[in-house]
DNA sequence: AATGTTATGTTTGGATCCAAAGTAGAGCTC
DNA sequence: GAGCTCTACTTTGGATCCAAACATAACATT
């Protein structure tokens, strides 16, 4: 995968993710590649990963379509991932930390203390703490003892509302978005109290509530309503 | 992906589960594209398709190669597909069954109490079981309320080792085969009965716990060591 | 003798060509 | 006027050709 059919990978992932391509379009090969100035035959392979992905489904026999995401498969996706970070949690905890493990852990939960202590948070704070929480969850995720976990969260993070990395929405109400951070630092740091002393049941949990912290919290914090209060009827 | 494409990624996956490129070896465009007697196109179609699956992964920059797998990647998808089956059954029991649910949940556990009544296993009833047994996971997880539970367990089950029906391996020995799907009837049953009444939390952890049959019980069952029961290290 | 450089061969990526399958539209028949 | 059929066009799939990148090996130089 040179520069080139990588690229049209993401760049395609990148329009869909924008709504270049209405929910439920068609996607011709020859009208992407000409979109995307290339010839057909990259755009055909990136089809196939895009449809392994889940960010194409095939229209029958006629090539593939933008598929389309509910409310509910947004929810859904995130709690996948809940319960796959959470299974991930659970194990290292079962299995015991390892002191590597330990004290990069510890450096993510003091970067994100040293990041909030200032009492409010600026606009370059907003990718520090992505970059941070990132790398707190992929240490997690890559010490459970093998790859596939981290491959299934990987996988289900391409649909692009599903990953981590999506919590901090809005980038323009800093004061807003300081509380819910400063609610997720002291999630992370109550999962990692919890990888301490082996609690594997309450890691898990931690970890899968954790998940949650975009979608539903906003409501509480004053944020506005968040996704996924309604009683979910039969 | 007309016959032949989608016949290209169905050979290949099958002959890598078979084992026939060893793990870690290279698959070159070429070399496999003669041995399918195709050309190389639909085996790079393939090849995206195939390590989106997990079953093969990137050799540098000089194409693909067979993904290995440990006992531990083993033992993890298994943990995987629990948790995700898991889920699905809370959320069902959380939202409530339909009737129309209930009633092929119903089906299925009749026509499994039908096959194990005679007390003993004969070789079309393992066909017989694998397919109920499909039935009732599908069922299960089709019913979730979003297809992103289904489709994330679909890719795991990509890794052969992982899919819910690799359960019977062993279809000589069918008298010790017998007690395993006793057992898994019966988890089967308690899973409806939890779903039935609300139990979400009951229903997510016997699901869970269901999807160590095929790797845990051996054991329990005399049926020889199975995998995953030494305590994993650090 | 060891190391750096160059040249050749192997392999993947991109573009184009051809064939096959499907769809839509027009025209014909009942 | 409705329905069927045949034709033309659109679109995808497969094969082949060309270019670029990488690896290996041989050769030259220090």
């Amino acid at each position: 995968m040179s520069n080139s059919d990588k690229s049209v990978v993401s760049r395609l992932r990148k329009l869909i993710g924008e709504g270049a391509y209405g929910p439920g379009e068609r996607l011709g090969e020859v009208a992407v590649s000409e979109q995307l100035g290339v010839s057909r035959t990259p755009v055909r392979l990136a089809f196939r990963t895009l449809e392994q992905e889940g960010l194409l489904q095939r229209a029958g026999k006629r090539g593939f379509m933008v598929r389309e995401f509910t409310e509910a498969d947004v929810f859904c996706a995130v709690e996948v991932r809940g319960v796959l970070e959470g299974l991930a949690a659970r194990r290292l905890a079962e299995q015991g930390l390892s002191q590597a493990l330990d004290a990069e852990l510890e450096v993510w939960i003091q970067t994100g203390r040293e990041l909030l202590a200032k009492g409010f948070l600026e606009e370059r704070d907003v990718d520090a703490w992505s970059e941070l929480n990132r790398h707190f969850h992929e240490a997690i995720v890559g010490s459970a003892g093998s790859p596939v976990i981290g491959d299934a969260i990987a996988r289900n993070n391409h649909l692009p509302f599903a990953a981590a990395d999506s919590i901090v929405i809005d980038s323009e109400a800093l004061d807003r978005e300081f509380r819910k951070l400063q609610l997720a630092q002291v999630q992370h740091e109550l999962v990692v109290q919890a990888l301490r002393q082996g609690e594997g049941a309450r890691a898990e949990m931690l970890m899968r509530e954790h998940a949650f912290i975009g979608l539903r919290y906003g409501e509480l914090l004053g944020l506005g309503p968040g996704i996924g209060h309604e009683r979910r009827g039969r």
